[in-house]
DNA sequence: ATGTTAATGATAATCGATTATCAAGAGCTA
DNA sequence: TAGCTCTTGATAATCGATTATCATTAACAT
């Protein structure tokens, strides 16, 4: 990945707009809105290489499949709304967690996940 | 599933032991402890007819296959140990988990995930 | 104890996600 | 702008997890 295509700056452009993990077909849908013949494949080809470069990571929930968002954004956890499927990013953190394990358990890291209904599917 | 059968029992009693998620490769390797003839079929089906029944249910965890457990525990969290891999059970709970989330969003469930070392980890 | 038939175990088939292939298209350098 | 070659897009191949198949085994009702 040397060249700079329009298939790679739209994949990049949507990355940056949404500030929110997004699935393989959410770029792909997102991308053909600036590309329209973009394909599946480039889109699974820049995600690597976007991930390998550390541009993007991987965002893993719950029995869903990996999404992808900007690295470098300050610690925070996910929403998922039971209504579009869509994950959204929660700023907030709950304080104290390293001290809910037991004595004898080091804990290095945590993942919280919210479930409930996004504004918009609330009042659908 | 209608029959009693010693497979069957065996499975049930790997899950009345461990109180904690059990990948289907873990309920193979323990319920061969007990029935080494156990095939990997046969865990796969008691394991779906034993959820089906509600006697287990799934536990999923990012990034993983999943888990099942013993239905009917209280709300609980889980800890994955970066060592062994395994998940144990996490009796505590952050307060206020809903009010993390922005106005607007309506949250109804949470799942938190704490990641470490174990204690026969840590000292390893 | 015997017969019926559901359950098992080995493994082939399937399924969905991701990767590889390759001809055609398009950055980039001179 | 000519040409080299990397990237793309369509789709075939792959991969790991789970399910289906089917001959054999074993519950369990009589």
């Amino acid at each position: 990945m040397e060249r700079d295509t329009k298939q790679r700056r739209a994949i990049r452009e949507v990355f940056t707009r949404e500030h929110r993990p997004l699935s393989t077909d959410e770029v792909l849908a997102s991308g053909r809105m600036l590309v329209p013949s973009l394909g599946i494949a480039t889109v699974y080809r820049n995600i690597n290489s976007l991930s390998d470069e550390g541009w993007i990571h991987s965002v893993e929930l719950p029995g869903e499949l990996p999404r992808y968002e900007r690295s470098g954004k300050p610690h925070h956890h996910h929403f998922i709304c039971r209504g579009c499927g869509l994950a959204f990013d929660i700023a907030a953190c709950p304080a104290d967690v390293e001290r809910l394990a037991p004595p004898g358990f080091a804990v290095d890291a945590h993942e919280l996940v919210l479930y409930g209904h996004c504004p918009g599917c609330r009042q659908a």
